[in-house]
RNA sequence: GCUCCGAUAGUGUAGCACGGCCAAUCAUGUCAGACUCUCACUCUGACGACUGGGGUUCAAAUCCCCAUCGGAGCACCA
């Protein structure tokens, strides 16, 4: 079949083996994206999702991608300076070092100019109405006494806006859309207002007093930016309609659009931004890279690898719909990748003393991974330590294979003892014995931080020369070696 | 209340634009077994879904209508 019909074959594989995870895409021109966070604190898991599929699209379509920091709020949601890098240095670990990098707090002046032009145009005005007072006309589709004034007092009033002779909440600039517009979302929306609280940004720090919205800001930089596909989040499905009025105004073309869902992770569940801002303060966490939280910081210290975030990301695909996911998924991508490299090492959690009578001194060896030859080698004397989870429930007269090392029978159990009964594997195939592993009393002491505790105890030596590197404790599970303080190593739990 | 949008196994996805090849894909998960000096890995097998109801049609997961459930927006947040 292959020799006689080769391009049925490939047609068949063709059908079979669909574009995994991402949609192809439609496209007619040039590919501009971009990935545009708030910086007010550090990527998480979430944002990963909007720079790996942004980015991935361009690499598919030798497009540009582009990283535009929205951070025109100082106030709300004030941006965090040290997040700019961050967001810069998780793009660059994830493979999606953007083409370009735009802040937005650089850029008010070109915002200001397009604002001047559309109240020129009769397509904005300041509106002087209090928040609830414009709501109220809004929702009986009734329009302020604002909308009507001519261009030239609108001019003024937007002149008196910028050099702050207003205070904040005195005055903003609406964009006119259609007062009646059947959706109330779409009437009438701010696009500046005014704040006198300075920018995080030292380099702009007070020399504004007049912020454009996320709409605003967000509708001028796609057009200036040269966007031609803009992929989101679906809160922001309605942007599109209110931003359609500026290119309207201004008679550019809207770029295409798709939206995305919310994922809830379970292992996180609800976490905002500012929530865990709380939090980190307050002590519960130890930071922004603390096991428990959902940063992609935390992932990458715990040793999940960039690829499999990203294709745990890319698999997800671009559904609509809200999805509510385990990280099972990206933990079972993650091992891998890492199940084939990492070395193996005995961690014994809980410790508990164990004598062996009539054993030698010797030293165990075993393999630094089960399909390589490397071998490690652990002195040990006539004691071990054992997990306690391990002898909790054992009865005196029990054997017992110590891994890669000899079998033992129990001869006390408190304090828990044992003799040495010989080093055939014979009885743990005929008897079905069971194997623990063990660590030597003067090993490697190990502490281990993970999303659901700490464990410490001992590990062998060895694991202190792992700087970096996930390594597998067995029966454990896989670690990511994170630093030493003083006779500690401190790893960091990476996943079963 | 007003405007949008969505619904395939436990979870996430493929299929839906152009109805038949779908007794529905892949992954993950769970269970069982094999392998193994790790509860890891690998292998084998099992489990498991088209939200409901109508309609169109020779034929519907796919098209239409209604219902139900879920979500988003209606901010001087992003």
């Amino acid at each position: 079949m292959n020799s006689l019909a080769p391009e049925l074959i490939a047609e068949l594989k063709e059908k079979k083996e669909p574009e995994k995870g991402l949609q192809p895409l439609d496209i007619k021109g040039a590919l501009v994206m971009r990935f545009a966070p708030n910086p007010n604190g550090p990527p998480t898991i979430g944002s990963s999702r909007g720079i790996v599929v942004n980015s991935e699209y361009t690499k598919k379509y030798n497009g540009k991608f582009i990283v535009r920091f929205d951070d025109t709020d100082p106030a709300t949601k004030a941006p965090m300076l040290e997040a700019y890098d961050w967001y810069l240095d998780d793009c660059k670990w994830l493979g999606a070092n953007p083409d370009e990098v735009v802040i937005a707090s650089d850029r008010i002046p070109k915002y200001y100019e397009v604002a001047e032009q559309i109240i020129k145009k009769s397509g904005a005005y300041v509106c002087f109405c209090e928040q609830e007072e414009f709501k109220a006309l809004k929702d009986v589709k009734k329009s302020c006494p604002h909308r009507d004034q001519d261009v030239e007092s609108n001019l003024g009033y937007w002149e008196k806006m910028l050099s702050g002779d207003y205070k904040e909440q005195e005055a903003v600039l609406r964009i006119k859309t259609d007062i009646a517009h059947k959706d109330p979302a779409i009437r009438d929306w701010v696009a500046f207002r005014i704040i006198k609280k300075p920018h995080p940004r030292p380099e702009v720090s007070d020399k504004y007093v007049v912020w454009p919205l996320l709409d605003f800001e967000g509708a001028v930089e796609d057009h200036l930016l040269g966007t031609t596909l803009i992929i989101r989040g679906k809160d922001l499905i309605d942007s599109e309609t209110r931003q359609r009025y500026i290119y309207t105004y201004m008679g550019w073309n809207y770029p295409e659009t798709m939206h995305w869902g919310r994922i809830q992770i379970h292992e996180f569940g609800k976490l905002s931004t500012s929530g865990l801002k709380k939090a980190i303060a307050d002590g519960t966490y130890t930071g922004w890279d603390d096991p428990r939280v959902p940063t992609i910081r935390a992932l990458r210290r715990r040793g999940i690898r960039a690829e499999a975030l990203r294709k745990f990301m890319i698999e997800l695909g671009l559904g609509e719909t809200d999805i509510s996911m385990s990280l099972d998924t990206l933990y079972a991508e993650n091992r891998k990748i890492v199940d084939p490299i990492a070395n193996r090492y005995f961690f014994v959690w809980d410790p508990v003393e164990l004598d062996v009578l009539g054993a030698e001194p010797k030293t165990a060896k075993a393999p630094l991974h089960p399909s390589r030859g490397m071998m490690r080698e652990i002195p040990v004397g006539t004691k071990v330590l054992v997990c306690k989870s391990d002898v909790e429930n054992l009865k005196d007269g029990e054997r017992l294979r110590l891994k890669d090392l000899y079998n033992i029978q129990i001869t006390g159990l408190s304090p828990l003892s044992a003799k040495f009964i010989g080093t055939d594997m014979d009885l743990v195939k005929k008897e079905k014995a069971r194997i623990i592993h063990w660590a030597p009393p003067d090993g490697q002491k190990v502490r281990v931080l993970s999303p659901d505790g700490e464990y410490s105890g001992m590990g062998e030596h060895g694991i202190e020369l792992e700087l970096d590197n996930v390594v597998q404790f067995e029966r454990f599970g896989f670690v990511r070696i994170d630093s030493i303080n003083g006779d500690e190593v401190l790893a960091y739990y990476t996943h079963k």
